[in-house]
DNA sequence: AAGACCGATGTTTTT
DNA sequence: CATCGGTCTT
């Protein structure tokens, strides 16, 4: 294909477009109608989506506030944003609508939901809040929260809102979902009655909005030219009917995705979406990506065998220029301790001999429990790392905490915040008190924060009580006065020193407290980023909506030359030259909860091609023979999907081999010779300064050994066997 | 009303 | 095993 003429107006493009493959060319360049790109993993997908954006917006004359696109992370609108403003200027970008469904789904409402009922000053209510109106649901209506886990119920619920049930069409199936739909109607009042609206709400409501109010999708339908949606792989029902209400004037719709990659499913990702677009756009254009830019030829022919198993998916393979490539190795480890120390191993004497960097590493697991062993693990090593995941920033308790403070002081009505805060830090309203100020608000049908303003609440409380509900009153109404006129980080600063928050959260000696401290230093650092940006303009609710909506993989930090620990699900996305897999054994990986149900193991198995792509050179796979769940250890065997990888892409290693690792150049690692050999590699060991340690290395001297070991305290040492005096470890 | 203590109980993945 | 929730004590 030969760049159009238009093409050569793009500034600084066009060298761009020389390194393009032929089905890339034709996925940039594309013209009117629906487009189904196949972008498989490493293909170039983000490249040829902003490329495509760019050359819409330079070549064609397309205005880029006539453009929406939508990525799944925030993380993802921001990269390509940056990189559309190197193709095209940062002025046009400007305009251009980019975000995550849920942050576009907001700011429609906001700007148009009126006619539902929607207050534009909408709280967005996150997992933490949702679970306690459904705690205070089954309070309500006098279920056992034992037997009926509020967060199953919470699942069932967000099930329903991401099919459009709502609650008055919700048809229970069995007794539990008879449960759910008593609560259902409930919970969905309470959040009316907070001004919030949850994260499939922000869904739904603009599916309903576009529906109940045909001019106010025309709107956005004659404003959007051009849709383009990432990760379509992912897409939930709801989200579908959004894209395909916004484009159906225009039809100008262009959806990239890859269904191997589909691994949200329990979140209601339906892969029959992508699978049957052709269906519902008989003239939609396809092109597939085949050609993979990451990962070497056998790194790409492992996982096709793991993935190649499912029955529902389209036909494709990816290939690679780099043919040579190491096979995948395969080590049996005894426990998840060993697991993890040899894999420190690996990567100290990477680091130390090979030349490695520490941020070329990246240790993916199943679930994030399993992060503990290596965090143990890597400290006791001084192997720098970081973890993505786990307990998320926005959710610790201290950080919610004030972040409720500041979602009161926008909008009072916020019940759900209102009772984190008032009592906390402790002010003398118990819960005694706070069953008054419930009572009263439900009597007169008002919120909390309005029957704390009630005139009537003075009767009903002591003396004591009743003062101390005044200065919270008094409290809340001086920081709203600040509202207006401050930034967000003075307003943060001043609820800090009003309620002497850090000082109250106890002992600063004591180290939990001190990382308490630092969160919410760290949180005053992202209200500083906020003030200091282009949003500051929307004030304290944009500050707040742009915490409620993002998630932890946003703060990956690339910059800094560390291990990155992380599940295989926040790795999608993601490159690293080397990859341990680890705790690849049945029950874990293909997870107990999903090894009974044929669908479910299509997932897992698709997990497991996205952990094997993550690999640009190297893939190291780990199973423990025996696995401490929570206190018990069990017997495990390793992964079906291990017995996929074909015999010649996959190599067999001992643990001292993995843990020893070798110039890339030789792929066979050779053993050090044990023969009349008092100390072999893995043997462990205790030195006299440097304490416990693992030998790396043998190698024979005349009459003597060099010995090379690793110590978690002391480092990576080279010592002579007859000089050192070790005494070995059983 | 607040804080300490104890016992039970549940753990996939998260925008 | 670790957090959560509930109960007991001050």
């Amino acid at each position: 294909m030969i760049p159009c003429t238009i093409c050569r107006k793009m500034v600084g493009a066009m060298d761009e477009w020389q390194t393009l493959n032929e089905a890339q060319r034709e996925a940039v360049s594309y013209g009117e109608g629906p487009l189904l790109i196949f972008a498989g993993a490493g293909s170039g997908k983000t490249r040829v989506l902003t490329m495509r954006i760019a050359h819409l917006i330079s070549a064609r004359g397309v205005s880029p506030r006539r453009i929406l696109a939508v990525t799944f992370t925030n993380k993802a609108a921001n990269e390509m944003r940056e990189r559309i403003e190197q193709l095209v200027g940062s002025a046009q970008v400007r305009q251009m609508w980019v975000g995550t469904f849920h942050a576009i789904c907001a700011r429609i409402l906001r700007e148009s939901g009126r006619p539902l009922g929607i207050d534009p000053e909408f709280v967005v209510f996150d997992e933490d809040d949702q679970l306690s109106v459904v705690k205070e649901v089954l309070k309500l209506l006098d279920i056992d929260e034992k037997r009926f886990a509020p967060r199953s119920i919470l699942n069932f619920i967000s099930r329903a809102k991401e099919k459009l049930i709502p609650p008055h069409l919700y048809t229970p199936v069995d007794y539990f979902t008879q449960i759910v739909g008593r609560v259902y109607p409930h919970y969905q009042e309470r959040l009316e009655a907070c001004h919030a609206l949850d994260f499939d709400d922000l869904l739904m409501k603009t599916v309903q909005l576009f529906e109940q109010h045909p001019d106010v999708l025309e709107r956005y339908q004659k404003r959007f030219l051009y849709v383009l949606v990432d990760e379509f792989q992912d897409v939930n029902q709801a989200q579908y009917r959004i894209v395909k209400h916004l484009s159906a004037m225009h039809r100008n719709l262009c959806v990239v995705g890859d269904d191997d990659q589909s691994i949200y499913s329990w979140r209601g990702a339906d892969v029959g979406i992508i699978l049957s677009f052709e269906r519902d756009f008989p003239d939609a254009h396809v092109v597939k990506l085949e050609q993979n830019y990451r990962s070497t030829q056998p790194i790409l022919d492992a996982a096709f065998h793991v993935v190649q198993k499912n029955a529902r998916r389209a036909p494709k393979r990816l290939w690679s220029e780099k043919r040579d490539g190491l096979p995948i190795t395969v080590t049996e480890v005894q426990h998840e301790r060993e697991e993890a120390m040899v894999v420190a191993q690996h990567i100290a004497l990477s680091v130390q001999q090979l030349g490695r960097k520490y941020g070329d590493f990246v240790v993916l697991y199943r679930t994030n429990a399993q992060s503990r062993t290596f965090e143990e693990v890597f400290l006791n090593y001084r192997i720098p790392y970081q973890i993505v995941g786990g307990v998320r920033f926005y959710q610790r308790k201290e950080v919610k905490d004030v972040l409720a403070y500041l979602r009161v002081i926008q909008s009072p009505s916020d019940d759900v915040s209102l009772l984190r805060i008032i009592n906390v830090p402790t002010r003398g309203i118990g819960l005694q008190t706070v069953e008054v100020i419930r009572q009263l608000a439900a009597e007169q049908g008002i919120s909390l924060w309005e029957a704390i303003e009630h005139p009537d609440l003075s009767n009903r409380l002591t003396m004591r009580a009743y003062s101390a509900v005044v200065a919270f009153r008094d409290l809340i109404r001086y920081l709203r006065t600040l509202r207006e006129k401050s930034s967000v980080t003075d307003l943060l600063n001043e609820v800090l020193k009003r309620t002497d928050y850090l000082q109250r959260l106890g002992d600063t000696r004591d180290p939990e407290v001190q990382s308490r401290v630092e969160n919410v230093r760290e949180l005053l650092t992202a209200t500083q980023q906020f003030d200091a940006g282009p949003e500051a303009e929307r004030g304290l609710a944009g500050f707040l909506e742009s915490v409620a909506l993002v998630a932890d993989v946003d703060s990956l930090q690339e910059s800094s030359d560390r291990v990155t620990l992380m599940t295989v699900h926040a790795a999608k996305g993601l490159e690293f030259p080397v990859v341990f897999l680890v705790g690849m054994e049945e029950g874990l990986f293909p997870h107990i909860r999903a090894i009974n149900d044929d669908p479910n193991v299509e997932e897992e198995r698709r997990l497991c091609y996205v952990a094997i792509t993550r690999a640009k050179e190297r893939v190291h796979i780990t199973h423990a023979r025996l696995r401490s769940v929570f206190g018990t250890t069990s017997g495990m065997f390793e992964s079906r999907f291990l017995h996929d990888i074909p015999e010649g892409l996959r190599l067999t290693w001992s643990p001292a081999e993995l843990a020893h690792p070798l110039p890339a150049a030789q792929p066979a690692p050779q053993v050090a010779p044990r023969t009349q050999d008092a100390y072999r590699v893995g043997q462990r060991v205790r030195h006299h300064k440097f304490g416990e340690g693992v030998i790396m290395k043998c190698e024979p001297q005349t009459d003597d050994h060099l010995l090379t070991v690793v110590f978690p305290n002391a480092g990576i040492k080279q010592l002579l066997a007859s000089i050192a005096k070790l005494e070995k470890l059983s």
